[in-house]
DNA sequence: AAGCCACTATGATCTGGATCATAGTGGCTA
DNA sequence: TAGCCACTATGATCCAGATCATAGTGGCTT
């Protein structure tokens, strides 16, 4: 892959979407390519972070494990959106692993070029700044929803992120459901028969099609209209 | 309150602590001074990000209610620190509410001020990159804290955290602990309790001192050794 | 076309911790 | 100096959801 065509890729980002060709050149000169199959791991929680990454085509999850070794995801990740910045930029070991759950190709960019790249453009800086923002007001909302919010309404609300962000066809299984919404599988299928019997999901095997917004935005907001 | 001086209280934060004194003034310039009586709100969840704010002297803590309107302590923050950041970058409403603990005073700057401020100046952005990457580092362990962790251990981290941001001597009640940690007032205090007993931590009413913090580390991390 | 495995499904039981109740206590206000 | 209120304390009960068990099913591999 040419440093021109890796510039194309990332320009497809939020992140970069505002530098120029040739800056768009110049930053695919510091990316390298890699693909990993579904279930490899990218990098591994308390890995050295040497490298910032982007994923080019395909699907990851960050993920961490619980002293008991329950896993439980941070987040998915695809095309255009970077992960492991936080190691990155706090230059401390990667809080979280990185796994491939689709056939994927990532881009990596070298922690001291990247930073570097990053020191003379401020504009860019700015761009990671709101997306760092908006992970952790996202991350703040989950907080509070484990803390406070019962079952069924974190995973309506697992589901209406997933929805807002990829629209009605959301391609994870239950299992996975689950462990955004920091539940357990058995109750997570439950809860989603449930919706299907109410008319709103529809679903096959590993994937789920949302039917029904509104109705999910109740669920999601109290108690089910005792 | 003089320029001068708002601009030596913001040189004890950690963003600004790389400005000059003349960039201080400036930057004390757009800050306005305000106080707040234990109790008081200085903004409410939803409220239009018009202020980035930093604590001068004293305490606030950033909260959400639940559905059922259950508080969740998202984070105690003290001098020099800000807080109110995600909405102002974001251009969103705040995401939680902010609430003076002790009498409190800050300084807040226009969003639209402090924006301009920081285009023209890379390395604040640089730092603000680092300080919202530890604040998503410590939500995301949260994260799987509540997702997996019991609430032995959410309470022994939540203790240590606050040890080593602050010391020894921890100045909240046992219902303050619980809201930071998710769970009840009762529970943390028998929890406490048997910290106690186990010559782990003293306390007196509003106080907690922690005495052993190795065997506290250890409680965080298993099961209690059973 | 057999067999396997990941996924979906559903019932039965168990339990951590919330909830409810009641009370002691120290500091602050009137 | 009385009395109130926030905080600490502890026992009794309850329940959401985890855990355990068992089974059906569709797609992929060999």
């Amino acid at each position: 892959m040419s440093d021109r065509v890796k510039g194309q890729v990332l320009r497809q980002s939020t992140i970069f979407s505002s530098l120029d060709e040739d800056e768009l050149a110049v930053l695919g000169g510091l990316a390298i390519e890699s693909w990993f199959k579904p279930g490899e791991f990218i990098f591994w929680e308390g890995d050295e972070p040497d490298w910032f990454y982007m994923v080019a085509a395909g699907r990851i999850k960050v993920l961490k494990h619980s002293s008991l070794g329950k896993e439980f995801v941070i987040a998915f990740f695809g095309s255009g959106e970077m992960f492991g910045e936080v190691a990155v930029f706090e230059n401390k070991p990667y809080p979280g692993s990185a796994q491939a759950v689709a056939e994927t190709r990532v881009l990596g960019i070298r922690r001291s070029d990247f930073r570097s790249f990053l020191a003379h453009r401020p504009e860019i800086a700015l761009k990671i700044i709101n997306i760092l923002s908006g992970r952790l007001r996202d991350a703040q909302s989950r907080l509070r929803d484990l803390a406070a919010e019962r079952v069924e309404q974190r995973l309506a609300r697992t589901l209406l992120m997933l929805y807002s962000k990829l629209g009605s066809t959301l391609p994870f299984t239950r299992q996975e459901i689950a462990d955004m919404a920091g539940t357990t599988t058995e109750t997570a299928i439950r809860f989603m028969s449930r919706l299907k019997e109410g008319g709103i999901v529809r679903s096959v095997r590993g994937k789920t099609i949302i039917l029904d917004v509104s109705k999910l935005r109740l669920l999601s907001e109290g108690p089910p209209a005792a």
